[in-house]
DNA sequence: CTATTTTTGCAACATGGTTGCAAAAATCAC
DNA sequence: GTGATTTTTGCAACCATGTTGCAAAAATAG
């Protein structure tokens, strides 16, 4: 975990922002692959690290790294948001496996859809896929 | 629209719910093929009709025709939901196409993901596909 | 029409989004 | 480093929406 400082305060810098205690810990808990949590998830993680959270400082840290595209937001389900660090994809939008065993969201820009079958006339410009299901390390443990 | 009431007081009998006035109109608002609403577009359309609507009633109103199925609840984006009748497809969840011009929301069954395409070892549950474009509609009009 | 069941409307409380503002922290210029 | 400048934080406050309980009103069954 010490070895990441060094990645997330130059991470933080390149997008020109201002590294505070809030940023890092906000960072480092998205840091993991495959970690993606809610904004309450981030809250309690935060009040480990940090004792208590101000939750519009929260809010406002959590827009600012959107704004930046650090983080990016994937609806989960009808009343499920999750944040997950902005890995370097090519496409902004690509789909997303959400493990329902352990909760993990991965990145799967390979998964592509067939846009040919969409109808005559009609004009994709963005997508957005989450596939539910149970990944492949769950698959071997459960 | 005089047509219609027959129609959806059937649909709210056979899923054994009483009719009542909001129900019919929440019901009519949404019985247009496209049409997908947010709560609060839903409340102000309620509003032009029956002069007031109580916010709790159309809370329980919309979780009720949920329970049924009667409508669905449909991620657009992190920061919106859209509840649109329930038609009658073969799987409960299936892609929609969001058109960004006149907001009309379509059922896509059609549209396929490339479920081979995922990695060794992740099984799929079920899976939710918003594509956001342009419809044929208003690729002609525009 | 009357009895029973369901639904509505309202008060009340909880949670999260959002803004303004002054204090605190971070960065910049010497 | 010190002090000036800019940014960020913490807090009060307000609003929108989720959620429950409860009595009045409406719908349904007989
Ligand atoms: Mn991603
Ligand atoms: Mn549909
Ligand atoms: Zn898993
Ligand atoms: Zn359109």
């Amino acid at each position: 975990m010490v070895a990441k400082i060094t990645e997330i305060t130059a991470l933080l810098k390149s997008k020109g922002l201002n590294v505070t205690e809030i940023r890092r810990q906000l960072v480092a808990l998205l840091f993991t692959p495959g970690s993606a949590l809610t904004q309450k998830e981030i809250e309690e993680a935060l009040e480990e690290e940090l004792g208590s959270v101000d939750r519009v400082t929260l809010y406002r840290n959590l827009r600012v790294l959107l704004e930046k595209q650090v983080i990016h937001q994937i609806p989960i389900d009808a009343q499920t948001v999750k944040y997950k660090l902005a890995g370097v994809h090519k496409k902004v939008d690509h789909p997303h496996f959400h493990c329902s065993h352990c909760d993990q969201l991965l990145c799967m820009p390979q998964v592509k859809i067939a846009e040919n079958m969409l109808p005559g006339g009609f004009v994709i410009q963005s997508s957005q896929l989450i596939i539910e299901g149970v990944c492949d390390h769950c698959n071997i443990t459960q």
